[in-house]
DNA sequence: GACTCGTGGTA
DNA sequence: TTACCAAGAGT
């Protein structure tokens, strides 16, 4: 049964909550699946600018799916995540070749679409079909974790089953488009995870962790782990046409299906590049000028590039292949790239001769 | 259940 | 400079 918590909510968020976000006009399945996606793990600011970008290009499902998905990946490019963008594409052939096009109303049916989750399915179903679902994002975990003082890690499956819980108990019958809105804007303008402005919170006469002055105990923090330091070689196999030789990476992995430049192993010292170049890519290379490398951090671990110029001597065989291109470095550009390699390529001086 | 998958903001 | 983490989902 609903209780006051929404009917709080709601009046709070037709007042301060965030009415005028890109997605919330011409609101349609489409654009709503498009935004939740792009919005996982991802923060608004960021991602509105490549929104924008991406609708103009595939205004609807069906211009999505007939698409390269190359040209997907393409507008991808420096958000992260590709994944997503290989499973937006996957799942907009779905949505074409077995529902003609229109999304299911159904959580269940949408859940079975890749890269479609509970939490952005029940956002869709409330969203676009104003269907009662509920989600449970960043900012709802937080919010319920504070307002019922939940211990523990949200990645532990028990501490995140309680939240679904309190979740579903708070989702009223009415306007659930709103209060959907509404639960996500509290997190990401008061219940903010530093520095959270309790004092203007429509829900703290209610808040467990509020009222024990214990706000910085919840969400309970993710158990930490060392990193570890990988090395890899980029090589910028430049010819005497001034072509670079691109790399497509494969589907999985770490920058899957991006183009990025060619890696050899860091077991290579810098005097066997030259010959395993030839060797793995038939390339008949000068000597190696070394670049200054750089240290790249992910979620999981810390990447040291280590950049190699090897000037192409002649003709080559390589290339216009599916996996090796060479090309100029302004269609390069136009690739998805991994945002260091995009950096690397637009910005030498990063990475100076030594 | 543990691990993987990016990038930019923030302290 | 570094650690943490944000509109999660797939393997």
């Amino acid at each position: 049964m609903p209780d006051r918590f929404a009917d709080k909510l709601l009046r709070w968020y037709d007042q301060h909550g965030r009415h005028d976000l890109p997605w919330h006009h011409n609101r349609n399945a489409y654009r709503v699946w498009v935004s939740e996606i792009m919005l996982q793990q991802t923060q608004v600011t960021t991602v509105i600018p490549y929104f924008e970008a991406f609708m103009a290009r595939f205004p609807d499902v069906h211009a999505l799916a007939s698409a390269p998905v190359d040209d997907v990946l393409g507008h991808w490019s420096g958000l992260g995540y590709y994944a997503r963008a290989r499973n937006l594409h996957k799942a907009a052939k779905q949505v074409v070749d077995e529902f003609g096009g229109e999304f299911p109303a159904d959580q269940k049916q949408l859940e079975n679409l890749t890269g479609i989750g509970r939490s952005t399915a029940a956002a869709i179903v409330a969203q676009a079909f104003e269907k009662r679902a509920t989600i449970l994002d960043g900012n709802v975990k937080r919010v319920l974790a504070r307002y019922h003082a939940v211990p523990g890690w949200p990645g532990q499956a028990a501490v995140l089953n309680q939240l679904w819980e309190h979740a579903e108990s708070h989702t009223p019958e009415a306007r659930i488009k709103d209060y959907t809105q509404a639960i996500m804007d509290l997190g990401a303008m008061v219940c903010t995870r530093s520095k959270p402005g309790c004092e203007a919170c429509p829900l703290n006469d209610g808040c467990l962790a509020y009222a024990r002055d214990e706000i910085r105990l919840y969400p309970g923090s993710k158990p930490k782990r060392e990193k570890p330091e990988k090395t890899t070689w980029m090589l910028i196999l430049e010819d005497a046409e001034g072509r670079i030789l691109m790399e497509r990476r494969p589907p999985s992995g770490i920058w899957g299906g991006l183009w990025s430049l060619p890696e050899l192993d860091p077991a290579y010292g810098s005097d066997e590049l030259q010959d395993a170049c030839a060797r793995e890519l038939g390339l008949n290379c000068h000597s190696p000028e070394p670049i200054s490398g750089f240290r790249h951090t992910f979620s999981h671990y810390h990447l040291h590039i280590q950049p190699v110029r090897l000037p192409v001597a002649g003709n080559t065989q390589v290339g216009d292949s599916d996996r090796l291109r060479w090309l100029h470095r302004e269609e390069a550009l136009s690739l998805g790239l991994p945002a260091p390699i995009r950096t690397l390529l637009t910005e030498p001086e990063q990475a100076t001769l030594l």
